[in-house]
DNA sequence: GTTAGCACTCTATGATAACGAGTGCTAACA
DNA sequence: TGTTAGCACTCGTTATCATAGAGTGCTAAC
């Protein structure tokens, strides 16, 4: 274990190379804290901390920087969350006040001010139809030969697909139908969906081929991940970082962001965790952000999964400004969340 | 007018340039290309094209760059389209047949295909809903006191919305309510709606406030520009483009092309034009693209709008190719969406 | 255990020179 | 009169070299 005279070099480091960017030296230590130390102990320090795995020399002469385990070091054990100011607080408030119609505005509004206010990076992931449930199934009629398939949620979704008519079928024998295939499916939920059910719904009518296609058709797009709505921003804030400078970076995690499926998955994997979860570096398995470090957050509405947000950018990231930012934006969506 | 000598000239050294993204010289020419002319010749034509404002210098001692009036006058005049060789044509065919499911994945699989060709960032915008038309207005049940307000287009889209049904309001007036408003909208088509349509529908409901705002709500949702599907892909291979070089103009676009509804407004400004629009440089009136060229192409089923795509470069963008690509693509999405 | 001192390393910076591609002009040529 | 060879000149690029500066590691003294 480090005692502490290491644990607070260590802290400076990290602090310091967070807000510069360059490597960090004894003599600038010594000059720009008052710890009472020569550069000359510091530098013994930043010795054993270097074979601790803590700091990495980009060349002799150049200062120390730290390692990945070094800021797994730091968000885990002396990391305390900024607080943020009045001008951050407006801002904040003035983002999401410019307008709120739908819930798809509130988490383009939370994906602008993650990325503005942390100059990195954001993610939101919502998944709206997690908690919802089947209430009845009902065909629309279109014209004389198509209707249209409707599956009603209790949260006042309709999924609708257009069907042809089976030759010879009345609109009864169609509504005979719906009503059948309502009982079987109402009250569950739309992450209930199994192998069992949708062969119970197929044996309902598979006298006809085509309409069971559709049905099955409208059911897995009620599921898909798809259905979520995503939102992704502030890739022109990465170009700012030092660390992008060089173009062969930034194509390489452009090109992995531009890949909204790629996206989809690496924050799908970082879901299950609860709260805050932070991957720093290679920790990371996804190719392309293994030089990046990543922050995200979960939200749960009655323990089911209604959305998740993530901060990504470079491991020298500004992670106690990034977790109260969240913290407070968490704040907010739950109580948005619960009208 | 230019002789056809000068013209000749001018032609080498705009292909020259979009080929290698260098000043061209009259040595140059005179090495790569048999006109039977010594470079002196090709200089003394050079400095002619210079002041006729078709060339630039971007400083003495470099070779010569076409300036925007040079492609304005190559794009009108003499550019002959490509013809796509049978890799570009088996490549075109792979991708689409990757999935073709839905409209979306066909316009995704569109933008792809146009970024990837050619090394520009690509733009699709899908207006699904320009062509249909009201069917009916209904509501469906959902729980004690709230409804499903749904419009059911021809196309077999529904439209929909919840609504607390008003106290005291019976099911059957619900009905009576929705069948005179069905009456008023009744196979007008969306892009159709006006301020006379709405004060009509407005009487229609006008003894209940809550039904009259949401029935307004979904009516502007149907036809609000956001209901364009939207893809946009390709911004990495703007990275390789050696005019990018520079971070600052990376930015720059970068930031552009991340507010989403900028670009749908650069898309929609470009859909008035009929078939191929080309803007060079400064003719686009839209700020941050004006040192880019940009190439759209607009679809029509029956006179209406459905789409348009577009192809965002440097200006020097190999025109033909992209025009080639354009011309390919568009017939085959002619042929898609008539089915 | 701490620190001053010193030699050493390595990058960044700036100056200088040489190079090369290109131009414009002039004079000669067909 | 149009074309061309020749030449001086310009200017960006590249290579080389010296220097400054920041940092390190080691040793010896406190």
């Amino acid at each position: 274990m480090l005692n502490e005279r290491k644990k607070k070099i260590l802290q400076i480091i990290i602090e310091d190379y967070i807000s510069t960017a360059e490597p960090v030296g004894s003599r600038t230590i010594a000059r720009k804290h008052d710890l009472g130390l020569s550069p000359a102990t510091i530098r013994n320090e930043m010795s054993d901390l270097e074979l601790l795995g803590y700091l990495e020399q980009p060349h002799t002469s150049a200062g120390r920087v730290p390692s990945a385990q070094a800021y797994r070091f730091y968000v885990d054990s002396m990391i305390e969350p900024d607080t943020l100011d009045d001008n951050d607080r407006t801002l904040i408030n003035t983002l999401y006040h410019e307008q709120q119609r739908s819930i798809d505005d509130i988490f383009l509004s939370t994906a602008k001010i993650l990325s503005q206010m942390t100059h990195n990076v954001s993610m939101v992931l919502a998944n709206q139809h997690s908690v919802s449930r089947f209430c009845y199934l009902k065909f629309l009629p279109l014209d004389s030969n198509h209707a249209i398939l409707c599956i009603v949620t209790d949260d006042g979704n309709v999924n609708n697909c257009v069907v042809e008519i089976p030759a010879g079928m009345s609109v009864k024998e169609l509504e005979y139908m719906a009503g059948r295939i309502t009982r079987m499916l109402e009250g569950k939920a739309v992450t209930d969906i199994d192998k069992d059910l949708l062969e119970a719904v197929q044996s309902a009518v598979k006298d006809d081929r085509l309409l069971h296609s559709s049905l099955l058709h409208v059911l897995r797009r009620m599921t898909r991940p798809e259905k979520e709505t995503f939102f992704m921003g502030g890739t022109r804030q990465l170009l700012s970082q030092p660390e992008f400078r060089d173009m062969e970076k930034v194509k390489n995690l452009l090109g992995v962001l531009e890949e909204e499926k790629v996206v989809r998955n690496i924050l799908k994997s970082g879901e299950e965790g609860d709260g805050l979860r932070i991957t720093i570096g290679s920790e990371n398995k996804f190719e392309g952000i293994q030089d990046c470090s990543m922050v995200q957050a979960t939200y749960r509405l009655n323990g089911k999964i209604v959305g998740t947000m993530a901060v990504l950018g470079p491991t020298r990231m500004q992670y106690g400004k990034v977790i109260a930012v969240m913290d407070y934006l968490h704040k907010y969506l739950k109580t948005i969340l619960n009208n």
